[in-house]
DNA sequence: ATTGACCGACCGAGTACACGGTCCGTTTCC
DNA sequence: GGAAACGGACCGTGTACTCGGTCGGTCAAT
């Protein structure tokens, strides 16, 4: 009781490389890459102490289980994609919010484990008992609120025709974004998924945009 | 040997009611509802037997493994699928073919199964020894090429400009239902699915159709 | 009309294995 | 010396699949 309840968070922020850190954040590492390609049942915590380095009794040390494990997972993703999205600021408004998703989704190119795993886990996760259910629900709906005020704000801005239907566009673009993401987890090579949402795009500009 | 080679499956071919024919339907049909909201790996044998009201060898007599069953359910969907988009007849071009996917959704809204069975499997079917990777991969490849004829045709036609970037385009109809059944399974009573295909397929017409 | 060979439909018990998680012990570091 | 960082052995459960067998019906031959 000599120390006041922040104590130890700010003691790992002084101090952030002990050893039992650095064997969490592999493990971390080596979870997305197995989540990625295999889902998130199919996956063993077996496999992922070996990625890590560890056994499986090790890897329990730092995450009592499996689901510790794919939230420490999904954490990072959020933490992540948010600050390279919004980084300290205020989120994008009007079209410029579409324009950021595209340049997220480029960026997201260049780390496929990413993109596959948020296609497997968002699959898997329509199950109302898979632990990232809530997770996802609450995902979704912080992104279509985004979109959302970020259509109404260009309405007001005269970026957006007024009778411009948000909810569908919204939904749309995301639906786009998880399409994409899908086609390109099942052949990465076979387009760029940048250029195909430029397209989208210009469809949104060219009848919604106020031109 | 008094009989010749082919007697045997004549007469199945004469009498196809029998009673295995009608424990084998109700197999798929329990199949498919499992693996749609439980994905196929998730789901055991041992639960679609109860559900069919056999026990799990009885089941295993029909099919002979899970993967057996897993194509049994995919055979039965392409049919009633192209059943219903082609009948009999030729399949739909210029943005006809458009339309005919929206029907083709609409009618889908009405099993839900069907939507979550796609939805699940085609993102465990990314992984690479999925038993079900094939028939997704050559299941998008021939709707893509479909679309692809489609645009084709309606530029000779005069109904599609000629400047529409037509891969991109397919990729991305591709890309908003897929999205669309995702958010649909996700959230069931949150949308109608096609609302939001309507809106997509009016910026297609405005932007590239010659109006 | 009966018989005997045969077959499809089905079941119960068992096998081998993978998996998540527990328990308890040992080393390492402050 | 005490806590954190592990490892090894173990356990219960779920799962795909096998094996041996039963039962009822079909059909040609007697």
């Amino acid at each position: 009781m000599s120390y006041p309840p922040g104590f130890r968070i700010e003691r790992e922020r002084t101090r952030p490389e002990k050893a039992g850190d650095v064997a969490r954040s592999k493990a971390i590492q080596a979870a997305i890459e197995l989540f990625s390609t295999s889902g998130y049942n199919k996956t063993s915590i077996a496999e992922v102490a070996l990625r890590t380095g560890l056994s499986q009794s090790g890897l329990l040390h730092h995450f009592p289980n499996k689901t510790a494990l794919l939230t420490a997972v999904l954490e990072q993703r959020e933490k992540e994609d948010s600050e390279f999205l919004f980084g300290e600021g205020e989120p994008p408004l009007g079209w410029a919010a579409f324009d950021s998703l595209v340049a997220l989704v480029a960026r997201n190119s260049t780390r496929p484990e990413w993109i596959g795993l948020f296609v497997r886990i968002s699959a898997e996760a329509t199950e109302a008992s898979h632990p990232a259910n809530r997770w996802m629900l609450d995902h979704y709906s912080s992104v279509r609120a985004w979109l959302t005020r970020a259509l109404e704000h260009g309405k007001e801005n005269g970026e957006v025709l007024p009778d411009a239907p948000v909810d569908a566009i919204v939904r749309n673009t995301i639906a786009v974004l998880d399409g994409l993401q899908q086609q390109w987890v099942a052949e990465p090579h076979s387009m760029s998924m940048v250029a195909e949402l430029r397209v989208y795009l210009h469809q949104l500009h060219t009848v919604w945009g106020t031109a």
